[in-house]
DNA sequence: ACAAGCATGTAGTAAAGCTACAACAAAATA
DNA sequence: TATTTTGTTGTAGCTTTACTACATGCTTGT
């Protein structure tokens, strides 16, 4: 609707190229606006207003309202530019939101170039599962083991530089160890991966595929880093890596057959038998 | 929306059931229709209508007509079932993926009744900002503790009922206390809400809106609970709480001006000059 | 220069959304 | 059981809304 509006701006008359400039200019307030307010709001008549929403292929004004809410809530409109400090906190909110959401769907459709089944059936046959991260991404690794260990399998977060490097020390070849960093420029990472993978383990990186990290790896789970052009810029990346951990930690449950499927309904149904608790 | 009437249906008058079982048959045509053809078409008088509006939580019956029209433009992709044991892998990877994409999307169709603008309010002039979760949820909560203090506001992340309730108790009333929680029903979170907001301290909940916790809030942030019909099912509903915490801490950053912004760039900056060393 | 055509606003109308009140039914209290 | 209370539903009326018919003013072409 709002490019409709962009591209018969030109044959309007200059009335109602008022109307469409400030409806294109305050998208969110026209959504519900009432036709007394876009007369004034745009200087011109209500009858301009109606005649404006005939011109642009409307029914009326009426209809007006409908199809910008149907046009803003689109999921053309997920592409947005940064959130910039003259926005209104309800546009800011939107474009984090879409960020998000466009780093999602990026992510699945990489999806079928990532190692999956390869990083299952290493993380199967496990001994134990080790996520390393620091900073934010610390809390992913966090997340992610609260979530692996009720598979059944042995699982630690390491959010520590000498704790990530003690572990790679003494790995062993049916270890697992998955790293995440955004960026991949930690040096101490790259040793880790060096060290853990000389010693037999699997290691698993989810990072930046450009950096150090990715190439020292056994596996590799290409995240693109959307630039930080501005400080706003959310960690919309750090959502992808833990629906990313999500979808492993699906595939990985299913893999494991049965057991690994009981041990979760019963985790599950643990939680559910005492709602009224603390744990 | 559409979610939203579905599940209030169960505490409605049958009138008003009526009202809502037809707009839930004939979404399509609810849209853009005026008040005395849903009223015709459902049996029931004009004043049940707006009545029925205002029970689900909407301005009036205008409100209705925009809510419904962003809600049905959301894409039906995205939407898949659930994990079932006989998927493979790769399919079971990408059902996950759509579910969380899709999880944020509602997320956003729901942005615009969320009282952003007042939580913001409230954190501008806080004292100190406490995240409380329990399991799962408290990753979320010290991902966002630790995102909110680089605004210069004093942040503390609660992860067990001890600790929510002590906070509860000594808050202050320029205190913010944020509690999250997917189903709403642990009764300490509810204590602590009471006890905050008696203190005069800002409760912020996300959470159930059908829970006892979402009325005892200062300020709710309604978060569907995707019903978890499976084991496989992801949290994705934390994903949608991670990704609706960015968006506050974003809004957050706008309102308190430059100085907040300075504080991201400054802290920023202090992690790009340190490349190759942990911190 | 004058008329034809178009753009714009004024005034009025029918209907829209909403509210106050009354009638009624169900539940709670005595 | 009688009576109050609570909640639900509809009628009537009010205000605002979207829209239309008409009049005014401006531009354009012959």
């Amino acid at each position: 609707m709002l490019v409709t509006i962009q591209q018969s701006v030109s044959d309007l008359s200059s009335a109602e190229k008022r109307v469409a400039q400030w409806i294109l200019a305050h998208p969110k307030e026209a959504v519900g606006a009432t036709l007394a307010l876009v007369s004034r709001e745009s200087g011109s008549s209500e009858p301009t207003v109606v005649r404006f929403c005939r011109r642009v292929g409307l029914n009326g004004f009426r209809d007006l309202g409908v199809r910008l809410a149907e046009s803003l809530s689109s999921p053309a409109s997920y592409v947005h530019r940064d959130v910039s400090p003259d926005d209104s906190s309800a546009d800011a909110v939107l474009k984090v939101m879409d960020a998000s959401i466009q780093s999602l769907i990026e992510m699945r459709s990489q999806l079928s170039a990532m190692p999956i089944d390869k990083a299952v059936a290493a993380m199967t046959n496990a001994r134990q599962i080790a996520f390393a991260g620091l900073g934010a991404s610390g809390h992913v690794a966090r997340d992610a083991c609260h979530k692996f260990f009720r598979l059944g399998v042995p699982c630690s977060s390491l959010n520590d530089t000498p704790m990530i490097l003690q572990f790679a020390s003494i790995a062993e070849p049916d270890d697992v160890l998955i790293l995440l960093s955004h960026t991949g420029r930690w040096t101490e990472f790259s040793r880790a991966a060096e060290l853990a993978s000389g010693r037999g383990a699997t290691v698993i990186a989810i990072t930046n595929p450009e950096s150090e990290l990715a190439n020292k790896a056994t596996l590799l789970f290409p995240c693109q880093v959307i630039e930080d052009t501005s400080v706003y810029t959310p960690m919309s990346s750090r959502l992808a890596q833990l629906a990313l951990l999500d979808a492993i930690h699906v595939a990985l449950a299913l893999a494991s057959g049965e057991t690994a499927v009981d041990r979760l309904r019963t985790s599950k149904n643990a939680l559910n038998s005492l709602p009224d608790h603390a744990h």
